[in-house]
DNA sequence: ACCTCTAAGTACGCTATCGAACAGTCGTTC
DNA sequence: GAACGACTGTTCGATAGCGTACTTAGAGGT
């Protein structure tokens, strides 16, 4: 994989040249397919990963196997932060919600660039500030939105991380992302349909209507795009 | 106010000596009132707030005024972690939950101590990260549990942040601070106090069987506790 | 001693979501 | 080209929490 193509990566494209000149070698490409866990609860970290075209979700499951999203990281970030926040592993689970290309960094090389300082160590306070930000607001979602909303939500924030306006996706999938009856997103899922916002035939969504799914959805969705734009203004349209 | 009654505050505590002694003198101690807010949404930070008997709520208000909060902090932490970690601000606001003492120390030296590196950087990060957790965990608390779990985990972390075993806080701050009605939390704490758990007047709450009150809340509150200790060993029991 | 205000308790209909069960339909595979 | 499995659609009763309205009861002031 050239240089170029991991600057798909929006942070990995915010260092400056110098260095990125330094880290660009260190980097291994890797296949990210659906469903590849990326780390387990609890367990330590030995690489992290910059998504390139793939999706990952940050998920917590309960003691029950019911599960929820916390968060979910695309190729505006980088999963595995607990590893330079000092923690080494969180109770949740990274999971790829979407498949594609990623890049991998070693544990002892990301925390030995970070504790550089500089330009890298802000550029991931940052983004995890961002991070923060979303996870916030998926809090303040889930407790008081229509599951309607939160799909709207759901689906756009997938959207940006894409190119393109189709997501590979089944709704029982959403649903577990979620937290909800699949059956629920059916529901939702067929309002949208019916208004001409999407488009589905199993496992495949397409997007027709962008501005319709932003004006169904709850300010939650602008609220975190917002701070993301704010935090990390992106170097460089890809 | 003494050193030492600063280091009521967990993470002063934890600071090496050294670092401690240039920190001491830079400290201004205030009184933080119930209701009193130490920063809004959007508004670029000044200080930041390491409370020492007192507990602070991060909430986020929505646009129709509800609000919800997503997470809590009292003397094991900072509020104001968006000043170092880069984005000075947050879409959320900070209130005093609940009325005690706390110090302060002004943005600009917070940002220059942050910089040096070192212990105080890494003690802040751990602590952003078990911050991070417990908003994490809010949100899958507001996707799964009922509202009866909710309110012993809500208990339960006011409790673990205040000496002795008495909240001051009425049943509508409560209400507003888990994003509920006030009907559901007299309910829940009806129950609670049927079962002899706590016991409650006017604004007063006491809790007489903390065992009980762990019984009856969701994992979510294990879960965030444990991770609180794990990143966050205490120095010195207080 | 009375008034007033705030905190807490009660009641009732409503709605979103759940849990469970089952019925179509399209793709893939054999 | 038949069979199977995966995905989606539909239904129905149960229930937790909401919105609203009203009641009761301490605490504090005059």
């Amino acid at each position: 994989m050239r240089s170029e193509d991991l600057r798909q990566n929006q942070l990995l494209a915010s260092l400056p040249e110098a260095e990125w000149n330094r880290w660009a070698p260190l980097f291994e490409a890797v296949d990210m397919p659906l469903g590849q866990v990326l780390y387990e609860p609890g367990v330590a970290l030995t690489s992290v990963y910059f998504p390139l075209t793939s999706i990952i979700s940050l998920l917590y499951v309960m003691e029950n196997g019911a599960s929820a999203e916390i968060a979910v990281v695309g190729n505006e970030g980088i999963v595995g932060i607990s590893l330079f926040m000092g923690g080494e592993s969180t109770p949740s689970r990274a999971v790829v919600q979407s498949g594609g290309l990623g890049c991998r960094l070693e544990a002892h090389i990301m925390k030995a660039e970070f504790n550089r300082g500089g330009p890298v160590l802000h550029l991931l306070l940052r983004y995890t500030q961002a991070l923060l930000t979303q996870m916030a607001q998926t809090a303040v979602c889930n407790r008081h939105h229509s599951l309607d909303q939160q799909l709207c939500r759901w689906l756009l924030l997938s959207l940006d991380r894409l190119k393109g306006d189709e997501l590979i996706m089944t709704q029982e999938l959403i649903a577990n992302m979620l937290g909800v009856r699949r059956e629920g997103v059916t529901e939702g899922a067929l309002k949208l349909q019916r208004a001409g916002l999407i488009r589905y035939a199993r496992g495949h969504i397409t997007v027709l209507d962008r501005a319709g799914l932003e004006s169904r959805t709850c300010e939650c969705y602008a609220v975190v795009k917002q701070e993301y734009d704010r935090l990390l203004p992106r170097a460089m349209a890809v």
